[in-house]
DNA sequence: TATGAATGAGCGTTCATTCAT
DNA sequence: AATGAATGAACGCTCATTCAT
């Protein structure tokens, strides 16, 4: 993209490759649309032929299938977000977990989309993908952490898996509601993260209506 | 529609109806296999018959169809875990959270294979059925906890979900390994819950190897 | 210890299947046709399914695939023809070469139609069979000659597809004609088989107007 | 624009004529080869432009569809083919059968790519072509043959189809092994022709071990 | 009640053909 | 003339569901 660009104001091979790279990026809007509207498997290809205005055979001319469209719609979407992502964490001086936080819940409530197609993805292994991602991010700080007390360095991979847990609600809960933003959001989520969730939640017990409720249902 | 009609002490129910108790069960617990090993959408309704040792026709006898077998699983099988779980926690006269989470943990750890049908299902909203069922029990805890501090009322339905989001990634860990078991995984979870995870994790920046691999990739 | 057939007139196991067989010959009978009428790769699956009065779906739950179908077809035929063939040589004390083409000739001239289904089928290797069923036949005589002169017995392989050419010619003259029947067309067979074809044959010139036709076309 | 510049003798044909001619060339070899190797039906046409390097709307501009190339393929082939061969027979001052059919033989062996595109093509008239030419050039020595004895001139047509599949199994004998080559096949073939098959072929009774063999399989 | 053969709408996919550039 | 992106009819095939037995 920033390769010699001719002096001449003619571009390097747009042999129609112009088109190409059009319908392909109106594939894959539509796409992001179907599926997170109807996820993987319900989603048909004419649903997204459709959707992009072009025809059914034009779809294999650019994804070798469904499947390839559904990857290519979650690698290049969260690609670009984690490009994104580790372009601001370099901007600080000491990227520590919460400003990391911070910018992951920003990139993730403005492509919520996104994720709602990652999360609702269709066969099974790919809708961890995402997790996996932020999953990576925390064992880098556990890692980094000199000391985990009360947990062990072999605890590590779990405490990243909770914590990924905490991170996944967020974003789900931006699949039916846009309040709180990302950095209220993020305010609650590290205070939970920090210190815990309020004290009082341990010492109450269940109230007996719980039962009553219950036993109606 | 099991409506006790209990004239005699012990078996009421003549005829077919031991016969048809059994066919149902068989299916249940053949879809329960299925749907574990295959997800909701690529199990076929033969399949399920043909682990189950009836015929295709058989299954519309029981079930109205592919979801309500589905539905009936995740629901009888929820509702179950529900009752035991109920019954352990009314055995205990101050059912705190932490109690009331080492039973759930117990019983899902149990039930891994339940939970992994319930989360990996196929049509999504069913999936989010699971952990509505958390998030209704940690919200009877937070309405019921005189202050929320630093929280307000009205983050409670939020906070709700951040816990569920823990104990989702206790379950969805027992997926892939059995260790730790489910009170050694109570005791992790509710270190977190109460008091935050290490507080080292968020003073250390993020290092630069980080960024240095990522380039590789 | 075998499964007792009742003393009752019933057949052994009719369970519907007397009906799945109708199907199934219903389906190889209008394969028959299709496949005769428009070649392997031309015939299309609802044409043989409508042609046999059956639903789409039906086929596939008695065949594979296409392939399937048309295997079977020409293995069952030419199967029960072969069944058919030997019944027929070991009916003779003597079963010699002429006696055995007669034979089949005889057979081949009533189930023109299949080999038709044969010889044009779709993919090439298998237009083989058919001609390997007869080299097969006559590289049985070959190898049991006491002598081959003027050939020798590493030859005998091309002979017997020499001698197979000539039956299938036979064969495929009876796709477009059914004159002369099969004892005549044996007689004439046999003549050039054993004697060769006329000797004035190999004397004239090809006479000059081949050629000026030629120059016109 | 200069037109017709014949300053050299030899070209004529102006402009992209020349270019025109050796795409065309192009495609048509391309077209040998992927007929060939995957038949007439497997064959795609962006297989065969891939093959010929040049797009496939290049296709069009030479070739009205899929079926104008094979027959183009063919007739031009054998039409070469049937060149040479008469001129390689004009040479000879009495044409008899056997110089013919050696001449023929020869040609045939050399063009062996071409006979198999001709033989396994995909309609199945096509296929028919190959062997009707030989029938034509047998059915002219027939016809001149002052006597056919022990055959009637009825038979000539039927005579020339039993000898063109002579020659024709020597063809696709040639598909799978270069031996022998073409003067050794034509001198079996001739052999063949003129005397008939070895005598003794025709007194042996067929193995009893034969029917042995079967009953296993 | 149980069966499993039959159904057919609907899917993913291919590929000969067209046409704007 | 040459290109190759786009097209869409048509195919093979699946599978949830029905129904005669």
């Amino acid at each position: 993209m920033e390769r010699d660009e001719q002096q001449s104001p003619a571009v390097k091979l747009p042999r129609g490759a112009k088109r190409r790279a059009r319908t392909r990026a109106d594939l894959l809007s539509a796409a992001r649309n179907v599926f997170a509207a109807r996820g993987f498997h319900d989603a048909t290809i004419s649903e997204i032929t459709d959707a992009a205005g072009v025809g059914v055979g034009t779809f294999y001319l650019h994804f070798h299938d469904k499947d390839a469209i559904f990857s290519a719609l979650v690698e290049d979407g969260m690609g670009a977000l984690r490009g994104r992502i580790l372009a601001e964490i370099r901007a600080h001086a000491r990227p520590t977990l919460p400003v990391v936080l911070r910018v992951i819940l920003r990139a993730a409530y403005e492509q919520r989309e996104l994720f709602r197609v990652a999360l609702m993805g269709g066969i099974a292994n790919r809708r961890f993908q995402a997790r996996d991602v932020l999953v990576q991010v925390f064992a880098q700080f556990l890692d980094h952490a000199p000391d985990l007390a009360p947990f062990s360095a072999d605890d590590s991979l779990l405490l990243a898996r909770l914590l990924a847990g905490i991170i996944l609600q967020s974003v789900t809960w931006w699949f039916e509601q846009d309040e709180p933003g990302a950095d209220l959001m993020a305010e609650h989520v590290l205070s939970v993260m920090q210190h815990g969730f309020p004290a009082a939640l341990f010492d109450v017990p269940l109230p007996p209506s719980f039962f009553a409720l219950d036993e109606l249902a």
